[in-house]
DNA sequence: CTGAAAGCGCTAACAA
DNA sequence: TTGTTAGCGCTTTCAG
């Protein structure tokens, strides 16, 4: 019977929109078309369309399907993490969670890239703009990566998770880092703080840069002075912070708050603090940043500001879908505000 | 020139295996044969269609072979989280690092596939036997989970995290839970403790299982009686770990160590215990089980048990490859060991 | 060892 | 509204 005279099928072999046309009577471009929604087909033909894709099984092959319509149906999420460390924060997995919705939503698949050495960034620059996906999410990358000025610049739809440092406009998706930082700030200095410091994070990072910055705008405005010995460099990881914190110590024995960059940068102050006899929050006062689950698990429970990852993550998917199917419009940036969780580390609500 | 009359190519179109052939001067056949590393091509066809492919910067097109060869050339990693919080716990991304790892060295793509409801963990089941992918890696499932034997019946290619429990004989890795978790108590029999309780984690996963009885496995050889009263049901969570651990301490407050079947639950440990006025290691000693980060950021910090996580990842990827290349082959399962890591918590090395 | 030709499953003109 | 036709880019017989 049918056209290659092989009398059946093999089992485990799928249907084919052949197959579904001929049970339902009609011609491979009909079929084709309800399988797209076209609008112009008859409710008759649509009916005995669906019925046969109902009984064959059919799922439409998607490499003949993108071979037509130069689309893969999926897009790159790259992790560009030069330590390797990335996924001790569970960001990244909330990240993938938002995005993941939203894709599965639109029958989009997700593709992991992970670059970890300069030499896995080229594959994935070449397999990007090979076209083997429609699109990419950068998370992770530092100030100095060229991957996403590359990217942009031989036309790969991409949306960065971050704002992009120096110069170049790409869509990206931020959290409102300076906001949420001088919140918290803000309110060490309402609970009348009055040496506060700070341990940041990377500074080739927008997120490092920003929450500094909402530290240092908070002092201002609380008309305190500046003092860069009050400023510890950590990179996110508590042992630097625990080092940072210790000399900060040494230089400003007096301090009655730490804001940091993290939580788990801020859970390494307190045990540093509590060690050095000092009690949190009576004699320090500790904020962090994510609101972690790290930020339950501290003594006292940590204070610590809140960004709304699945939503972000969400978000970036929805931005970059959007780019890739207009192509032609400016790129375009969201910011998400923060939020400060009270806890005990701060004194309390 | 071109066949289909066009002048030229517009920017951003990719070459063809047709554009090199030309520019070879050999045919597409040969251009292709080249591409696959086919035995049969002449030194000089060879060298021509190479230079050809690095002139035209010539990338083959995915989609259109995957039509031919019926292979996608890339895998599913499906990730199974009822409760959500699975990225919560760093093993996951290092499982992901592992995999990924292992399949860019033979350029095969990594899906990701969240499946956070029965409904979503249906879209996978569908995606996965459309065939879109050759196979696919399962991380998470619980017993329960009716998924792994669905795939494997309808001949998609699996992998397990972990042993599978029940019936059924599907690939899998795992680490040696249970000899790591005996391991971990028959230290702390040596070191002289005489009454060892347990916070076990999910029962209805072989990694709870395991564990709870390499704890048992410990007691019985070392002669102590087994008293369920030492046994406290925890699910990884480590809030459920401190509720189970104080309802323990009222039980028998007589207790002078906990082995704990994840670290953050041994991190819950450490703080009720050290709230309950005993002191760690000195009074009660406290072993975890993972050597995540947090093992690092407790007071003492903790001992635990090590597994190899990313080259179990890497493993996985592995056993996959080599199924989807050998259907007929019988299931294979690979066990790594684990490692006692001894640090201040039991008292240190 | 090489080339001509067929066709994987699908969508998109174009006609009807 | 529907069917016919022509490929998308690639691999793979089958002759030579």
């Amino acid at each position: 019977m049918s056209s290659n005279g092989r009398p059946g099928r093999e089992p485990g072999a799928h249907a084919t929109i052949e197959d579904v046309a001929r049970l339902a009577g009609v011609s491979r471009a009909t079929a084709s078309r309800v399988a797209n929604n076209s609008p112009k087909v008859s409710p008759e033909a649509r009916a005995a369309v669906t019925a046969a894709v109902a009984k064959l099984g059919y799922v439409p092959n998607r490499a003949a399907r993108s071979l037509m319509t130069r689309r893969s149906d999926s897009i790159g999420v790259v992790i560009v993490e030069p330590a390797g460390s990335l996924f001790a924060d569970p960001f990244f997995g909330r990240l993938l969670v938002g995005i993941s919705e939203a894709l599965a939503a639109r029958d989009i698949q997700l593709v992991l890239l992970m670059a970890q050495t300069a030499r896995e960034e080229e594959r994935v620059e070449r397999y990007l703009e090979a076209g083997h996906v429609d699109g990419a999410i950068l998370v992770g990358p530092h100030g100095n990566d060229p991957l996403p000025g590359r990217l942009e610049r031989s036309g790969v739809p991409i949306v960065l998770s971050g704002r992009q440092l120096g110069d170049g406009t790409v869509s990206h998706v931020d959290s409102d880092n300076r906001g949420g930082a001088r919140m918290a700030v803000e309110h060490l200095v309402r609970r009348g703080r009055r040496s506060i410091a700070t341990i940041h994070g990377m500074l080739d990072m927008s997120s490092g840069i920003d929450r500094r910055q909402g530290y240092r705008d908070a002092l201002h405005e609380a008309g305190m002075t500046q003092d860069p010995g009050l400023e510890a460099a950590g990179n996110y990881h508590p042992v630097t912070a625990a080092d940072a914190l210790r000399e900060l110590l040494e230089r400003r024995p007096r301090i009655d708050a730490v804001f940091a960059a993290s939580d788990s940068m801020a859970a390494a102050a307190i045990r540093v603090l509590q060690e050095s006899g000092r009690r949190v929050p009576e004699d320090v006062a500790v904020v962090g940043f994510d609101d972690s689950p790290v930020a339950l698990t501290t003594r006292p429970e940590l204070s610590t500001v809140r960004q709304p990852i699945e939503v972000m993550g969400r978000e970036m998917a929805r931005l970059l879908l959007h780019r890739i199917e207009h192509p032609g419009e400016a790129p375009s940036q969201v910011v998400f505000a923060t939020d400060l969780v009270v806890r005990e580390s701060s004194g309390g609500a």
